[in-house]
RNA sequence: CAAGCAGAUCACCUUAUCGCCGUGCCUCAAAAUUACUUGAGACAAGGAGGAAAGUCCGGACACCAUAGUGCAGCAUAGCGGGUAACACCCGUCCGUCGUGAGACGAGGACAAGUGCAGCAGAAAGAAUGUACAGGUAAGGCUGUAGUGAAAUCAGGUAAACUCUAUGCGGUGCAACGCCAUGUAAACCAGCGCCAGAGGGUUGCACGCCCGAUGUUGGAGGGUAGGCGGUUUGAUCCUGAUAGUAAUAUCUGGACUAGAUAAAUGAUAAGGAGUCCGCCGUAGGUGGAACACAGAAUCCGGCUUAUGAUCUGCUUUUUAU
């Protein structure tokens, strides 16, 4: 399959958002957080997935998207192994919660661990 | 060569693989043809800055009679010019600093009023003392000496109040316009009622505006969403003319990001430049670091952060 990630699997909307926030599950492989919740979306849309950077740990813009860009990209060279596992629909937002600026290695295993436990959690369970 | 001063330019490049955004064009689907719309795919050419930053000034643009008037308040301040405008820019005079190239300047008025002034000094803005000389009817009436930056001189001081001249309505693209799902007692207009309670505003005053309850008609309002505003502009490049210059006018050419939980990327391999070490005529070779920083309505400035390169100039010493 495709290593897309388009804009159609950007999760926009803010009341999905605050839902998320707010009755969303969490797994965390230090320094990267995934919350993830079950919910219904359109039809041909499995994962919407949204990035987000602490303002407080770090001041600059340059900084946050150089680390909102590498979230990404590894999510999007990974998000095969979750589309691959089911059939039901979520809202994923990834969350950076280390205080360095991280290099593209180092993100992309958290991010292979963090999915590899999604699905053991999540999809094999039920 | 060293230490400085001023100005200009650039903002690493190439290739491969995998991606993101809007635009153009083509194909397919919704749907039976064309057009339009929506979705998917292929291809093509594009896709952060000199400060995009701080949000400190000045505009454009939009809306609001709560937009008016007066006072208050704020800003600016040699002179002349530039500009859409400015607190910006250019020229020039003066002052201060520097050996110098140059840099900096809150540089209007104390002859309206008020306030303030260390040390020295008899006395510092209130009056006059001492010595000598001169003078008078008489007297610090006059001159000199003495202290001090300044001793009656239209004294100094306005990063002291103040005065003068000029300018300033407010809120900001989350402005504002349009579309539109479900849903209330709300919204708008006319008529009536006439008590005008109460409320709004830029600090204050005046002024201005809204305004209880009834009835008729209209379809609107808040919330979530979508579209427009939104990128062709005081634009950029080239040349000519006018001007010391800022800049203006004209000729020719270019179209150059438009995201919105916010695109402009990730990885790998080479190469350039910089610094350091070694060999050294060119140059070769090994290593290191490669800055500040991310458009958000759009322009003109200022300020701050920061990596290089180039040009001109100054000073000291040496050499010719």
């Amino acid at each position: 399959m495709k290593e897309t990630l388009g804009i159609k699997e950007k999760l926009k909307s803010k009341t999905e958002i605050e839902l998320l926030f707010s009755e969303g599950k969490s797994i965390s492989r230090h320094p990267v957080r995934l919350i993830y919740r079950k919910a219904t979306l359109q039809k041909d849309i499995t994962i919407l997935t949204a990035v987000s950077v602490s303002k407080r740990n770090f001041k600059k813009a340059v900084d946050r998207n150089r680390i909102k860009r590498l979230l990404r990209e590894s999510y999007r060279k990974n998000k095969y192994l979750v589309l691959h596992n089911t059939t039901h629909q979520f809202t994923f937002m990834f969350l950076y919660t280390g205080k360095k600026i991280p290099d593209y290695e180092l993100i992309a295993s958290k991010m292979k661990e963090i999915i590899q436990k999604f699905i053991a959690k999540e999809i094999e369970a039920s």
